[in-house]
DNA sequence: GCAAAAGTGTTCAATGTACACCCATGC
DNA sequence: GCATGGGTGTACATTGAACACTTTTGC
């Protein structure tokens, strides 16, 4: 058939091209923020756009991604996964791209160091979830895609790990639930839904604060992000 | 910073094909079948691959998503959904190919025409999900997500319409599941589950066979496919 | 009248949800 | 000693799973 006469000439067919973009979650303030990087060129100049670059041609899409979060954001070793690709033919007026999305979760305690060394310098801020300035291209829609996405995961898999330091409060955890789903949920439940789950283990160290100690947790080794915490219906 | 002088100069990037994949599947003789495609020309000449193309530079992927499913099958209308984007370097031994992969339903009946016009000389053939031959590039493993992804969808959202014409019986709907999870189900319980979901309408007409005749159902308009079938877990 | 698919309810188990009090520490 | 977050169990509702017989038709 024609198309394989057509397919054999890769050449001849114009190339888009493609970027990977990363929308980095973390929790900072008790709020779900999002990276976000000014834009200093047009177009869009001055607005706020996800962070993300073009794909070298000898990169996979993962690893352009695990690189612009190094490069834009001076972190390594983050959750990442792909979300969705976007490839609409007018969503940037430069020419034609299209880009895959990932999106990539961080304990904040983890931002600390980069923050300092080059905060403000890579015109960068966190912005919290819900309350976004206007962004870039179709930036938005790609955001809010994210969003949905991390809710869908959380409750239906472990990834709320990713989001705290390997040891954590049962009520460390129990927070990043609530932030994420937006709703307050039950400590009794919640505690005894972990224990079902059979996925944390006591550490034998406290957290030790103004009031009664805390048991830290962590999670079990080999745990994959399964199994969830249904308490919300997110498709509509 | 220095990323946005490099994508002010898009042209400087060089850029990546891109193609769409469209896995299509339909029900067939109590089968979950797939269309292949068989190559005619280097690489993997002779091998049965996925059907897909290049994106034409003015179309979104989803309109190239579903031009090639009228290219290469026939056929219009169909659902569509994207499933992934693949884009390892190497994925391709022609050129640097990225290809975003979507999976499409069809209900059989609607292929009945076109089979019969251009049957073979497209060089395609269905087959069945479980039994399939060796396949082009990485099309096993997109395959093998596409099938994971769909019986997802299956459990949690109302897709199985998309595999059966407007009006079907109640045990039509039962074995598109019974196919798809590859597990049998208790008619009583589906029954059940239906009922609760209200998702169905009958109406007054009767499918007539050999034996007693079956009440024919439609799904409700604006059902936004959701809501499941939970009965198997997927995830590992 | 008999073979074959259509149709229909109840019981039990597991899971989810609501809810309130005592405990250990810092100050 | 008191304010504050840490920690624990029980009762009820909802959902899922197992299971068998009668009905209606074509032949």
């Amino acid at each position: 058939m024609e198309n394989h006469a057509k397919e054999y000439n890769v050449e001849e067919f114009e190339r888009p091209s493609v970027t990977v973009d990363v929308i980095l979650f973390t929790i900072k303030e008790n709020k779900l923020k999002v990276l976000l990087i000014k834009r200093g060129a047009w177009p869009f100049e001055d607005m706020w756009a996800i962070p993300g670059g073009f794909i070298s041609m000898d990169e996979s899409l993962e690893h352009a991604a695990a690189r612009e979060l190094t490069e834009e954001a001076g972190i390594e070793n983050v959750y990442l996964e792909q979300l969705y690709t976007f490839g609409d033919p007018k969503r940037d007026p430069r020419t034609r791209v299209i880009t895959v999305a990932y999106f990539a979760l961080v304990d904040s305690a983890k931002l600390k160091q980069s923050e300092k060394t080059d905060k403000e310098v890579t015109g960068s801020k966190w912005f919290p979830a819900d309350t976004l300035p206007n962004l870039a291209f179709d930036h938005e829609k790609i955001l809010k895609y994210a969003v949905r996405r991390l809710r869908y995961k959380l409750e239906y898999t472990a990834v709320g790990r990713e989001l705290l330091p390997t040891d954590f409060t049962l009520t460390e955890l129990q927070k990043v639930y609530e932030i994420i789903l937006y709703k307050k949920l039950d400590k009794r439940n919640f505690r005894k839904k972990l224990a079902s789950l059979d996925i944390l283990k006591e550490t034998n160290r406290y957290k030790r604060g103004h009031h009664r100690p805390a048991k830290l947790y962590s999670f079990r080794k080999n745990v994959e992000l399964k199994s969830g915490f249904k308490s919300v219906q997110f498709e509509k």
